[in-house]
DNA sequence: CAATTGTGTGGACACTGTCCACTTTAGCGC
DNA sequence: GCGCTAAAGTGGACAGTGTCCACACAATTG
């Protein structure tokens, strides 16, 4: 039934619609009331699963790095690794993205849960920390400037900016990653 | 018309109903068309108010700081100026801050328009390099990282990090506040 | 076998955006 | 003043949406 993430992956949080997914399934729509509660509930599971496949991306593009833990530069290229996974998974899956940090309309609830690509960002930070490079009396709270920047630089690249050029985009994209380079050695 | 403004401020853009618009009006819904082609073109009406609403909000906290332009602490406290200002209003109006950022589900149209923000940061940027603080070399497009990441975590702080307790997300806000104003020194 | 539970159905309701034809109102030159 | 035009509002419809209710069927379990 959550095949009705393939509704926020074309179109975002706005295009899952409840009926729309019954539809899809070959049902009728109050039948989607017996496995979700809510419309709400429904986009809850598909942001959930949205998150899964940004965090998927993410640890993809750490493990392709063949330097090994805990060497300068192979902690060095997984940061950069996250980041740019990060960068290209709003930019290929843009529907997925918004509906990963699609905020709930009925908010409360436990948090939202995607811990996952926080957790990713936290284990590159200390893995430059133990490689040597980054002074742990720097590391605390770092992940949030990092997650701030290039999140914010995703968001900005499919809202105000995005009628810049797709040369401008990428070249932004690595300004930003340099950036955070910069900023932790 | 705009006054179903107030919707945005306090639903963000989705909130913001044709029905529920001229409702408040004292007006037979289709009245609206009258004035907006679609329910589209209100919320594009509207967003721009809000664009120009966080526009004012920034140029105010700039304003606010005494220290002559072209002077090195007036620079840089008008950097930290706009950006606080951005922090604030995305926490104080974000039903508005919401909607500045709501991209049109009907594409096209001429860009979205929201230079002012940006405009405002740049000359702040600019005040810095004239004050004699920030090198000319490094100023080429410092505005994008900048605002990525203070838009970023005002994202983050509304969403996924929502459920911090306030004394650690102004910590966060200055944090990053800090981290900027370092980048640039 | 009987009962309970999970899943799906059919019919409704209120609400939304939008279209159409029509009426009212304001402003204008004559 | 009169009549015209354009702007604004009205009333009635339609499809699409989320959601509620009572009911039907299947599988599972005692």
């Amino acid at each position: 039934m959550q095949a009705g993430l393939e509704l926020a992956r074309s179109g975002g949080p706005d295009a899952v619609v409840l009926r729309e997914a019954t539809r899809m399934v070959g049902v009728v729509p109050n039948a989607a009331y017996r496995h979700f509660e809510d419309r709400d509930a429904l986009l809850a599971a598909v942001r959930d699963e949205a998150v899964g496949a940004l965090a998927g991306r993410m640890a993809d593009g750490m493990s392709k790095v063949r330097a090994g833990p805990h060497t300068p530069t192979g902690a060095r290229l997984r940061l950069r690794a996250v980041g740019r996974a990060y960068l290209e998974f709003a930019r290929t899956e843009p529907g997925l993205f918004d509906t990963a940090f699609a905020l709930p309309d009925h908010p409360g609830g436990p948090d939202t849960g995607q811990a996952a690509p926080l957790e990713l960002l936290q284990a590159a930070l200390d893995d430059l920390v133990s490689a040597g490079i980054l002074g742990s009396a720097r590391r605390p709270n770092l992940e949030y400037p990092i997650w701030a920047g290039v999140h914010g630089l995703a968001v900005l690249l499919r809202g105000p900016l995005r009628s810049l050029p797709d040369r401008e985009k990428t070249r932004l994209e690595d300004q930003m990653l340099a950036f955070i380079g910069a900023a932790v050695s």
